[in-house]
DNA sequence: CTGCTATTCTGAAAGCATTCACGTAGCCGG
DNA sequence: CCGGCTACGTGAATGCTTTCAGAATAGCAG
């Protein structure tokens, strides 16, 4: 590969020109501009990024660390992160950390050398990255977090509303008629766990409804966790009639337990999942759930990296995206008639109260 | 951050030493090499990563360039390389290329200016990598291909058995006594369609079948391609009683279409999907599908590339992987009896018989 | 204790682009 | 025609690490 010296060479002017005429940090006039110009092109010159960044003392990568790109919540993360990080100029180094704080800091250690303009990171568990965070702001670059906040977290941000998307969900189902709400959280240490809760319960309490411990229950943020919560909520006296699952691996989980105890879905029980992920159109019945733009997460926050880099001092930003609730077929109202025990289906039910 | 000067100054070596000590270049006597490593871990300090590549030609940077890592198959690659990557002192700059060449190139010549030591693709649609292939691979740098292969691709690549997965789900298929049987096929200018199309029409050509031409459908590779293809296979004369969908996306929409026209999968038509992605266990009826590891994809394409790596000279190696059927629910004999127009479920047409 | 070889260490050069202090040419007004 | 200013260009210094040629030291034989 060409380097600036031979462009210099060949276009008859210093190296300094050149430097100019790539980077418009000074005025050349016509002919040299060109001459240089040409020479680039019948060269393919590209500058070395490398040599570049030591110079600089930066270089335009952008470090993304998240839990696990297998987790269908996130490549829509990485991919709104990448868009717009190519659009103006930017490559995303990707990380995963499998939730797991210490792999996360030795990411965090690492890519450091490279001198990245900016670190978007979704935290793993227990994470604080305070000290880390500093470090980067004092290399120059920009962090933001995505989807979740660190302890003490108090840089930029991008984040759900989680909060009021969890209180939506939870009040339809209230106005549908459910009076007993279950709700399965991700971890709790997790700041969107606790927010979803939150929201869940304010509108439980708006609604003058009173919810026994037993029916929040807490799960890590897979079908697993979903299954084995839901198997406990539905052996629960009274059963409740609707689950809100704080995303939708949960609510998978929740619908194979629902269908593994012969309860019908929605009839029996009403389920509404949270992120709003593609495999929710593809399961009978198709589950409701509060949609999230995990794309609009990651372009945000490298919107706001960007913005950070132009300006260091202005005040910290907390972008908080709006939900949507997108009610598909897992949503009814609550069974009309239930035997005492609140087992069985709720058809069979209608049908002994018809008989009866 | 501190750098290489420092450190030598606090150990009171020379510049050189210091960098023999960190990288096991020479000779480095006890006291002076505990002095030494003592100073970094004092300072914490990491060499930059920025000078080292531009001494040595080269980067601990993978460049992965995939279509769009929204698509469910690619975060398993991805995910797969991340980990070998990792694992051996690696990092994985991710690109999409939303399958546009010129995209591509883009990404190609862009990122060789950081001096990568490899470059995983997955080659997006009529991509042609000889050029830039042959310009890493002077530069010093590995070229894997994962998942399909460009026009002429001479070089090391993994890819699944696809032809022998097809052929596997097609014989399963015939062997449960399906005669007319359908395909629908990725867009075949990719190798792995044109190989899962050989695959289905071996098995066929192998049991004595004839297939019409109609019977085999291009599709591309997502919901909307397998519904609209399916759309026109359920209307054809006679009607197929079994699809193999060149992929899971695919096998999604066809089960949407199949239920849309009030027949019923598999009592009235089985299908096969590829890829064995999540979401096929979560379907109902949950899709049958022939598995492939994405996940070993990308880690054995990084492994590939670092023996490359080690080895410019070895002979080309082409991986191919194994895949393996999984048989779930959407899958059964063909309907014994059938009205001979082709419309009706299964189930219908058999009552009619039983009174009949 | 001397002479040599083998072993360690050292320091400067190289790799490439950016930037800053400084030189030069052109132009205006006087 | 000259002083002086503007607008352009130049090239050396710089950032950090690796590597190579050569200096210094250690160790051993005689």
């Amino acid at each position: 590969m060409a380097n600036m010296k031979r462009i210099a060479e060949l276009a008859g002017v210093s190296l300094g020109t050149v430097s100019h005429v790539l980077n418009g940090t000074a005025r050349v006039r016509e002919p040299l501009r060109e001459r240089v110009l040409n020479a680039v092109h019948e060269t393919g010159y590209q500058p070395s990024q490398l040599a570049r960044g030591l110079r600089r003392d930066k270089t335009n990568i952008l470090a993304m660390i998240v839990p696990d790109i297998l987790n269908p919540f996130f490549p829509g993360v990485v991919r709104g992160a990448e868009d717009v990080a190519f659009a103006n100029g930017f490559r995303l180094v990707l990380c995963n950390t499998d939730n797991d704080h210490k792999k996360e800091l030795v990411h965090l250690n690492a890519l450091q050398t490279y001198l990245p303009s900016g670190l978007i990171v979704i935290p793993s568990d227990f994470s604080d990255l305070t000290a880390q965070a500093e470090s980067y702001r004092k290399s120059g670059a920009a962090v933001v977090c995505v989807d979740r906040l660190p302890r003490n977290w108090a840089g930029d941000s991008v984040t759900s509303d989680n909060a009021v998307g969890a209180f939506n969900a939870t009040s339809y189902l209230i106005d549908l008629g459910h009076r007993r709400l279950a709700v399965i959280t991700g971890p709790l240490h997790l700041t969107n766990s606790q927010d979803r809760l939150k929201g869940f319960k304010r509108a439980v309490r708006q609604a003058g409804l009173e919810i026994a411990p037993a029916y929040a229950q807490e799960a890590t943020f897979d079908r697993a966790g979903g299954y084995a919560k839901t198997k406990i909520l539905l052996r629960l006296l009274p059963r409740p009639t609707a689950i809100l699952a704080c995303n939708d691996m949960i609510a998978l989980g929740a619908l194979m337990a629902v269908r593994e105890e012969k309860l019908n879905c929605p009839d029996d029980i009403s389920i509404i999942g949270f992120d709003g992920l593609d495999v929710t159109e593809t399961t009978t019945p198709q589950l409701s759930s509060v949609y999230q733009s995990s794309y609009q997460l990651g372009a945000e926050a490298v919107q706001l990296a960007l913005d950070r880099f132009a300006d260091t001092s202005s005040p910290v930003r907390h972008i908080v995206l709006k939900t949507e609730l997108k009610i598909r077929e897992s949503v009814a109202p609550p069974p009309k008639l239930e035997s005492a025990n609140g087992t069985g289906s709720a058809k069979r039910l209608r049908l002994a109260a018809v008989r009866a």
